[in-house]
DNA sequence: ATCATTGTACTAAGCGCTTAATACAATAGT
DNA sequence: ACTATTGTATTAAGCGCTTAGTACAATGAT
């Protein structure tokens, strides 16, 4: 299984971002135990060098731990990963807004799209109403 | 007045991006001329050359029409402009609630995120509600 | 015709990311 | 004590992006 990259940002950056995912998801639960560098680097088809890297800058970003032939942990403050969950979502929700306003979308549009998709996407219909406020 | 180019990704494909909103917005109209490469790198604070990779990649996408020592102009057919930024649009709604999914936030937290922040960022207020009818 | 402006092409250099190969350091397990 | 596993460090090479510098081609303007 070699994991999703493409080449046009740098390797280690996608995986400290995939790796930051899977841990405020869940998905890998608060003082669980990594991959080793070495079989971490094999799963994802990348150079155990690039997954050090990354793995670095997930210590740095205070989600993982690191302990020398034990190897590596979710952090255990799960305070730190939430804070960090939300910061993600807060980024995305802003990121989302202000490219949909560079394109011109009103919030109306936005709000129709949204709808849109999600009808689409999942048997959940999320209905999204508007007020007419102003503009 | 340099552009906001970050070093994550290589420049011309962020100038690519950055033009290629600009037209779909409007912001340059059909059939307008566009600064020549060397006066549009400077602007941007880049090499010409860089600023040539991005043109050509436009040009490719069918958004700008080029002529010898005239210069290059935004494409006057409004109908590719209009499905450039329909197929744009798509992409950051797919893309967002892909993302949004992945950290692990329920249709209805993502819709509270958004009433939050469109509250904080404009006078307009966006009233969304959601139907509970499964998960 | 001449000139300036435009797009385009080319080479060389530097830099960051990635890979490859190797080695060393620390420690849990035996 | 020994061994395997872990993290870590180092060097060299390749590749793509970017810059710098230069040159050429096409054409509108004069």
């Amino acid at each position: 299984m070699s994991w999703k990259l493409d080449s046009d940002r740098p390797i280690y950056t996608q995986i400290v971002e995939r790796l930051q995912i899977q841990i405020v998801a869940g998905e890998f639960a608060p003082g669980s135990r990594l991959k080793s560098v070495r079989d971490m680097a094999m799963e994802a088809g990348v150079n155990p060098n690039t997954m050090q890297r990354a793995f670095t800058e997930l210590e740095r970003l205070g989600l993982v731990t690191t302990n020398r032939s034990t190897g590596r942990q979710v952090t255990e403050e799960t305070e730190m990963i939430q804070k960090t969950r939300n910061e993600l979502a807060q980024t995305q929700v802003r990121d989302f807004l202000s490219r949909m306003g560079e394109l011109g979308f009103e919030k109306k549009e936005v709000v129709s799209l949204l709808n849109a998709e999600s009808k689409n996407a999942e048997s959940k219909t999320i209905e999204i109403k508007e007020e007419t406020e102003n503009d």
